[in-house]
DNA sequence: CTGAAAGCGCTTACAG
DNA sequence: CTGAAAGCGCTTACAG
């Protein structure tokens, strides 16, 4: 039984001591004797006390609370490295506080200040494009961050991230070894940031350094979303034939393969399409989607982490880039086979 | 700029006047002089003051913290609702305390002790089986809540659902009116309790109106995830052939139809595959899968909307069932097509 | 219109 | 080992 109305003095009274020793025993903060001890705890079984974290947290000036700020909940991508955020906040004792942005500017600076507000001890921070109004209040906020996929120099905020740049490369390298000359991108440049941005030079370069040409025909952005992927597919292959289409994210990825099939194109007979992320629903779309794993829920755990060992006045890394691995499935195919 | 180190006792010095006077013009709760209005609004801007929430969360009894329990926010389902939910505690003033609890009754009953312990306002919870241990601990909770997709007599507690005997029944009743005869079913029924109950009696009594007779090796259970809707389906189309099988979530559906793939089927023409919930993948899925629309943001925005409402006092319904929908796609087919 | 004081429910030096 | 007191940062009667 549980009781939010009895207070510490309701407890001390009922035990027989004072409002200090209460508190000494709840918090195993100073030594008590047994009796008194005994008396209180049979005091606080008997009322389900139970201390109220606000006048707690006022005094010790600590929420126990993490901010986790993010686009969009409802993306699988977003959802999963929140999962890892909460399993490793809950851990160590940390409640998440969540946030939808939708990207919005506005609204990730009224959740900033509203995790200032709230006292919250520490924050996980993701948003598409880190803009100057973002690094102004980064700048004279006192909150433990850890930022996943942005970076910023300006700021000594660590971040989680994988290596996009050797990511990209592998995949496009991937596509080339099956014998793909005409490999298409949809990127989203405004997702990540400057991620993206390593995304793109990985691909040129990549293309570069097997001698095939950069065709900015085929190079598009898109938006992190089922649609995006499905209408700029469209647009992309209504205009020119490839032989191989990267997306750099796997959500958009399922809206190409649709896109593709409907516009009579077998995946992989015709063109290979090829995702990033790795999604659960990836393994199971049929065709299977060849894809980049990205350890998004290690992801959400380590910079959960980071932040509770910054809280806790640890030292913590800069950067940290988890391993990511090219999952081979059923979507992309060797040209070889491709008669 | 803000600076969360400012009191409102810096801001009172600084205006020149005292600390009840700035407190009132921050909440403008009692009428102020201009000159002195001014003064303390311009100490806050220079300061960057911001109210502490905690502080005066304390004193009002409020901590504007909404606590959201779920089993899985990875699972789409699940995220929808949350989104909605989290949109309109936001609209009002209020903020998100998301828990996760994989359905494990020792993490929900934490989960709802620390609800109590931060003073949540109200808490919007979702399980898969209401358990006694729920009930006793809600009997004697104050706090504000609305469930989803639950439902117990003993507790005066609104929920929010659809109506799912209904939508069972035009799911059975539009795969029967396709020629359909042997239709199987996989349901979770420890997932959403009676609501599942219902389900199951819903497919009785449609079979049993049109004269079909009920075979209980074609109904079986399933958790709430892609991959035991594929075991299951394997499991059970090893065992019997059927015309049509029923999934009561999407997710399951998907690792349904891919089961069925990998076992030589082709969807729809040798078995039609119909699931639950209509998430957004399901329209992106080849084939695209004929569902029952729950209308999962709006299930979270109402049932936080009722939350709120409760905080302030108002009157709230019993149970609001939502409308749901039958989305026809191309996972099913008439028979008479299908030759 | 304004301020001093009490109080929200805790923790923690301080003195014993 | 124990308690009275001060204080965390606010709000709000109360008195003027």
């Amino acid at each position: 039984m549980i009781n939010i109305k009895i207070t510490i003095k309701d407890v001390a009274k009922r035990a027989g001591v004072s409002i200090s020793t209460v508190s000494r025993v709840i918090n195993d903060s100073k030594p008590v004797s047994d009796e008194a001890k005994q008396r209180v705890l049979d005091a606080i079984k008997e009322t389900g006390y139970r201390p109220n974290q606000l006048a707690r947290g006022l005094v010790l000036r600590k929420s126990n609370i993490i901010g986790m700020i993010i686009p969009d909940i409802a993306n699988p991508y977003y959802a999963a490295i929140v999962e890892g955020a909460e399993e490793i906040a809950n851990m160590y004792g940390y409640t998440l506080l969540l946030c939808n942005t939708h990207g919005e500017l506005d609204k990730e600076i009224e959740y900033l200040n509203l995790m200032a507000d709230k006292q919250a001890d520490g924050l996980v921070f993701m948003t598409g494009k880190l803009k100057s109004e973002h690094v102004d209040w980064f700048k004279n906020a006192e909150i433990k961050t850890c930022f996943i996929n942005l970076y910023s120099r300006e700021l000594d905020i660590p971040m989680v991230s994988i290596d996009n740049y050797n990511a990209v490369t592998e995949a496009i390298n991937y596509l080339i070894s099956n014998g793909h000359v005409k490999i298409g991108m949809l990127y989203a440049p405004d997702v990540d940031d400057l991620l993206q941005e390593e995304r793109l030079r990985a691909y040129k370069e990549a293309l570069k350094n097997h001698g095939h040409e950069f065709d900015e025909d085929v190079v598009s952005e898109c938006r992190f979303s089922i649609e995006s992927g499905y209408v700029k597919t469209k647009e992309l292959l209504n205009n020119k034939k490839v032989d191989a289409l990267l997306l750099t994210n796997d959500v958009a990825a399922i809206g190409a393969m649709k896109a593709a099939t409907e516009m009579g194109y077998r995946v992989p007979e015709d063109i290979s399409i090829m995702g990033f992320d790795d999604i659960s629903f990836s393994a199971y779309y049929q065709p299977s989607l060849t894809s980049i794993n990205q350890p998004t829920y290690d992801m959400g755990a380590v910079a959960t982490r980071m932040v509770i060992k910054q809280i806790a006045g640890e030292q913590v890394e800069k950067m940290i880039l988890l391993p990511h691995k090219l999952v081979e499935r059923e979507s992309t195919v060797k040209m070889s086979n491709n008669i």
